[in-house]
DNA sequence: TTAGGGATAGAC
DNA sequence: GTCTATCCCTAA
């Protein structure tokens, strides 16, 4: 099966290795990581839609379109659901710029400031502060269930993890009702 | 608009 | 069947 993290060329190995030379590089470098079309990334491995439903004969569920239509036992309207798409390492670091300077619970304002031109709604950005929370073994809840996989972090930087813990104190989620 | 619970996809 | 990331629904 093709390594989907694995770069073309001796070049992008390089690079991939040395890092960002600077700012103007480091979109270049972020590029790396980001799945390729079709592909999924995460600690389980490389992911990939299914092209055709091949369980879709048993299971709605394997259809490998972007939207799907269909109901649950929860509502039995027709529901729109998006495949799966992963949060690049960029959108992961704007989240994290964004709630270091707006604080949690500010999701609007964070999305209009780091994802103006983004899909990501900010309810997308709540879920997935929530769920980096939960990554690296912050209870924000009470009700928080179960351990997080922590190796959903592998491909951030050390650094990265330490703000989103430093932030996590800083600004406790749920925010603070004033 | 936000918070929180639940549903779903897909690897294991 | 389990587990996690992501998406969706809905009450407040």
């Amino acid at each position: 099966m093709e390594d989907i993290f694995q770069p073309a060329h001796e070049d992008d190995i390089h690079h991939l290795l040395q890092g960002p030379q600077d700012e103007a590089d480091l979109d270049k470098w972020l590029a790396d990581f980001i799945p390729k079309d079709g592909c999924k990334r995460g600690p389980r491995g490389a992911r990939k839609r299914q092209t055709f439903p091949s369980r879709g004969a048993r299971t709605r569920r394997a259809f490998p379109l972007q939207q799907l239509c269909f109901g649950t036992t929860r509502d039995k309207r027709c529901r729109l659901r998006k495949n799966n798409d992963h949060w690049t390492i960029k959108e992961v670091t704007n989240l994290v710029q964004g709630v270091s300077k707006h604080g949690v619970g500010r999701w609007t304002e964070l999305k209009r400031d780091f994802f103006s031109t983004s899909i990501r709604t900010s309810v997308h950005l709540k879920d997935k502060w929530r769920n980096l929370l939960k990554a690296c073994g912050i209870d924000f809840t009470s009700t928080a269930k179960g351990n997080a996989q922590k190796t959903m972090l592998w491909p951030l930087d050390k650094r990265l993890i330490e703000q989103i813990t430093q932030l996590a104190y800083k600004h406790p989620y749920p925010r603070q009702k004033y």
